[in-house]
DNA sequence: AAGGAAACATACTACTTGGTATGTAGTCAA
DNA sequence: TTGACTACATACCAAGTAGTATGTTTCCTT
């Protein structure tokens, strides 16, 4: 294939995972038909299945782009200088503005959790489910170790079971994708408010001060685009 | 019908409504047939069409039943007399608490304000989603309210945005459903544990000083089942 | 005892849906 | 130009599902 050929290749493919992303969001993974998606891209059936081999290949593809999201928002945060709660703060911020900026990857990343309901049948989607499900735990691994950092040092507190602290916590990181809908007249700035706001929640939760958290928030680096 | 006829048509009633909690939270709405439900009970379609006159009926007549027991474990809290931040915690641990020990139907009342997403096609569908929000708006508004006095008499601290401080409040509180699971060796201390932990969580993150949360936990009767 | 209603089970229909098989228009290299 | 290949669309099938129509048994009333 041609060089241009190739990029034709990927900008629709990158179309059909979006559109997948989107009904898969409003619909839900069981509700939604392959002919929904299709429907929504103006095309049929076909085109859905010459770029993937089955519905639940669609699903994953779409959950797996959303984890490279998620880890992207947060790694900036993780790989950075500075005090647990610092580093938190920042990974904490690019991960709801991440839930916000990518709601539709993100609310089927949310929801494709829940699905270990859907008792899978075949093995090879249990094998595609545990090794999402392994990234997953890595990602929140994470934010656990910066946790357990900040409280070491004092800065933040959890309650006597940490993983009941921790599934609150990223329960709230990931709250936005139940709640929040994109808005006619919502900016890059409105948006960085609700995540100032939920991000203040979280840490406050955990016991950060509030001062420390409204030097973090004036300091972090809100590049509005 | 006689006494006892009535009664034991109200038992049946109330186990084919938890068998269909409990196939809804496993799998959700749209991947659980009404066979499915009656598979649960060891019966036939014939059984659940006798007493639900649709999939809809039988779904919705869930998701109220769930909003009579989230009511009902927040009442106490709601009415007692004491400070604003003592009141929402009671009525934030009776909620938690019943997140957990009514897990499937919570877990259907949580999913369930999710399906706004499924167009709801019919009118009288429509009426009664619009029934079911309105009452769903009243609790909220109930925690709400709460949450403003504190904040007016300044146990409380909320961000600029009250709704989205609000919304992650009431996502930490119904949290539970998402990762709690039941397990053999859990005992009513243990998910009180859970409860406290929780709740202890949403309302530092709301700014409650840690020394009121461990004097309100340790006030408060803990009836252990 | 008899009649009827309640509480289901069984059988069936119309429709949807995941997946496949096949057709076809455009593209591109040789 | 032509043959192969890409990128779909169309037609089709088997399986599953909501809902209905019709038994059948048990129980209650009279």
């Amino acid at each position: 294939m041609s060089q241009t050929a190739v990029q034709a290749r990927s900008e629709r493919y990158e179309e059909l995972l979006r559109a997948a992303a989107e009904c898969f969001q409003s619909r839900g993974f069981a509700a939604t038909s392959i002919d929904t998606v299709a429907r929504h891209l103006g095309a049929t059936k076909g085109r859905v299945y010459h770029y993937f081999p089955s519905k639940m290949d669609l699903f994953n593809a779409v959950r797996e782009r959303a984890m490279d999201l998620v880890f992207a928002a947060s790694d900036d945060g993780y790989a950075m200088q500075g005090s647990p709660a610092e580093r938190l703060y920042e990974m904490s911020a690019g991960h709801v503005r991440s839930m916000i900026d990518d709601l539709p990857y993100m609310h089927v990343l949310v929801d494709g959790l829940q699905m270990l309901r859907y008792s899978t049948t075949t093995q090879f989607q249990r094998e595609a489910m545990e090794a999402h499900l392994a990234r997953r735990d890595v990602y929140e691994q994470r934010f656990r170790e910066v946790v357990v950092e900040g409280v070491a040092d004092g800065q933040l507190h959890v309650g006597p079971q940490l993983s009941v602290t921790i599934q609150s916590f990223m329960g709230t990181l990931n709250g936005p994708v139940f709640w929040y809908r994109p808005r006619g007249d919502d900016t890059s700035e409105s948006r960085q408010a609700i995540v100032d706001d939920v991000v203040r929640f979280a840490l406050s939760g955990l016991g950060l001060n509030e001062e420390s958290i409204t030097l973090y928030s004036s300091q972090s680096r809100k590049v509005f685009a």
